[in-house]
DNA sequence: CCACTTGTCTACCACTTGGTAGAGGAAATG
DNA sequence: CATTTCCTCTACCAAGTGGTAGACAAGTGG
């Protein structure tokens, strides 16, 4: 069937509108002119504008979910393995920035779908605070409130890419060398962040 | 002129407002009926939306600029001088909160006047980036790109004090504890990330 | 060939949007 | 008193909003 097709457009188009005007700023109209549609066939495939932001976000949270496995499976530990996931999601914000953009409109408090993703990405989250809770008894990451760690973390990573966003828009585009620099400089900032007081117990 | 508190209030609404719905999803109609005053008597206030949302954004660069003046006045060095700014921003997330909102609307890529804020603060910007470039001379934080480090350190702190706010609306209200813990959190997380790696050179 | 489904379209609707024109009250100013 | 200035209002408007109804073309299966 030739319809799924554009289905997956609409998604995919709807995901960069949403991330970069928000869900307000962003008008059906808009968004079919950008495919060549008309709005109604938006309408067609999804009921109404919030389902398809839901659907849209949905679809987000699932490629969040992947990307995080993928960094995951590696079965690293400590700083490493923070290290393989801060990549994972530069890689993610290089090839699909719309996503961050999204990830950014919807926590927003008073998104028409806050609780949404974060319902979605729940899971995830309670991996990661196991993941440095664990670390943290084994010593080889700074001990402290995993939860506001994990806070942190994430705080300092999307702001980070986020930025990179910025100076794309603005007209810098930012190079490839400026992304790997940025991303050095904050994994030095994490590494830092997140070293145990007393190094690692690997010496006498 | 009883009409200037008019004009007042229409600023302090239309920031709250503006921080938390976003400008396209803010309406002159709905900001009215918030003041409960018409429509038109915003636009005898200012000409236009757009008008009124740079005024909004020019007045709250003057608060922001106020605070960190003020945090900065002590004339303190190196962590010391991080934490009182840190303490300070709190503050003003907890006072005035739609602050925040604001500036994490205007920062959005597609913002309608992404660079106005940016123009605004970029003295502060300026100041404090010197203000790390200076400290690190002097080894009491962490070598590294200042720049860097300023958005690393900017991204931790807007992160951490939005999520106060994504915490508020989705029903856990922020006991002052809890907001008392999330800084105190914060604040171990950059001594850790600031720090240098060498103690402090007090010693002999 | 017919009935039915699928997908996209045109036509339209009620409502909201930012913005204009100008009436009119209140208060200062002559 | 008359005039002017300041402020808020009512009355509109053209353009856009999300959404409904239904025509129509292209398959698809019997």
């Amino acid at each position: 069937m030739a319809g799924s097709d554009t289905r997956r457009r609409i998604l995919d188009t709807a995901l960069a509108a949403f991330g970069r005007d928000g869900y307000a700023g962003t008008s059906l109209d808009a968004l079919a002119a950008e495919l060549g549609i008309r709005k109604q066939t938006i309408l067609y495939w999804f009921p109404s504008k919030l389902d398809l932001f839901e659907a849209v976000v949905d679809d987000t949270a699932v490629d969040l979910a992947d990307a995080f496995d993928e960094a995951a499976a590696g079965g690293l530990t400590g700083l490493d393995q923070v290290q393989a996931i801060v990549d994972r999601v530069f890689r993610l914000a290089v090839h699909r920035p719309q996503v961050l953009g999204l990830v950014r409109e919807v926590t927003r408090p008073e998104s028409p779908t806050a609780s949404r993703l974060g319902a979605r990405i729940r899971p995830l989250y309670d991996r990661a605070r196991d993941f440095l809770m664990r670390e943290m008894e084994a010593g080889r990451i700074r001990r402290s409130d995993p939860a506001m760690l994990l806070l942190s973390l994430y705080s300092a990573v999307v702001g980070m890419v986020t930025e990179l966003e910025v100076q794309r828009t603005v007209g810098f585009e930012p190079t490839l060398r400026s992304t790997v620099l940025r991303r050095r400089e904050l994994m030095r900032f994490l590494r830092a962040a997140l070293t145990p007081e007393h190094p690692t117990p690997t010496g006498p």
